[in-house]
DNA sequence: GTTAGTGCAAACCTTTTGCAGCTCT
DNA sequence: AGAGCTGCAAAAGGTTTGCACTAAC
């Protein structure tokens, strides 16, 4: 298992490379998916079976205080659990189909423009940007609106 | 105590207007702050010695399905709540000051942009945004890379 | 050899649920 | 009157902490 993206970036601060760390570094550089604590936990441990659930969340507390990770938490679809990606990606914002689940990724100059603009506009100096957005995909449309016309009419009732 | 704002949505709906829920409502209309549902437990309180903190999750929820509320986590900068604050407003993003904790508001045209160029190039229709950007504001600014710095340091040593 | 990191158990915090009784319309 | 709403108690879900043992450097 060679030390790739995020390790080495660990590897260069010092941290030490523990054989569970090796193996939770990995699932998330090279993971498709966005990971919350729990499924995290659960693919290590088809790697290493004794890798305790504490050690997934320490570890990903150390790389959200690197600045290593991004949290999301994907409008709280799922519930309330968060996600995780490398940083190392492009920035982009996370869209969210409120109907069925899918994640797609949104890239584009707008976003590093809006960031500027509010560096500008307040002063702030940015290290992290998070946009989520949620709504009906293409397949999900017409269903989709359905369901919220449904969801509507039971708060009505309610 | 007259009708405002998520009331009169809420009454429009024919949702029963409760002592409860008018004080709650109340509250999230008037406050200024981004109210967490403890937080607002407390106002209510206040005003209600005998209302429940479920009736605040309760509530909370209603609005949630009904559009009526955006819900934020404000980066998680103090601890797991949620926030809630009136959809009334227009859309805006959060900066949030990742030392001191102040949180802006930033309004523009380029968030407006952002969504449509989302929906048109994913073919989403989006009904939910939400923006976060974490940063250090003006007077953290020398302080907080001071700060950062010193964690980084942590960080390696630990 | 040191000191950081891990596993285990238990605690914690926020939020949700079940149910009996109360209240808004 | 009657469905909807509330309060209370208890549980659930996700995450953190204390401590003794282990392993990386």
């Amino acid at each position: 298992m060679p030390a790739t993206g995020i390790q080495n970036s660990l590897k260069e601060r010092g941290v030490r490379l523990t054989r569970q760390r090796r193996i939770l570094l990995d699932l998330l550089d090279r993971s498709g998916r966005h990971l919350d604590a729990e499924s995290l936990f659960q693919l290590a441990k088809e790697k290493d079976p004794k890798l305790n659930r504490v050690t997934v969340y320490r570890t990903l507390t150390l790389l959200k205080k690197g600045g290593l990770v991004d949290e999301l938490d994907l409008l709280h679809f799922k519930g309330d659990q968060h996600y995780y990606e490398s940083k190392l990606k492009q920035e982009h914002a996370h869209v969210i189909c409120l109907r069925c689940g899918k994640v797609e990724e949104f890239f584009g100059e707008l976003l590093q423009r809006l960031r500027r603009q509010v560096e500008s506009s307040l002063g702030f100096r940015l290290v992290t940007a998070r946009t989520e957005l949620g709504g009906y995909c293409p397949d999900c449309q017409s269903l989709g609106a359905q369901e919220a016309a449904d969801q509507d009419a039971a708060v009505t009732k309610a």
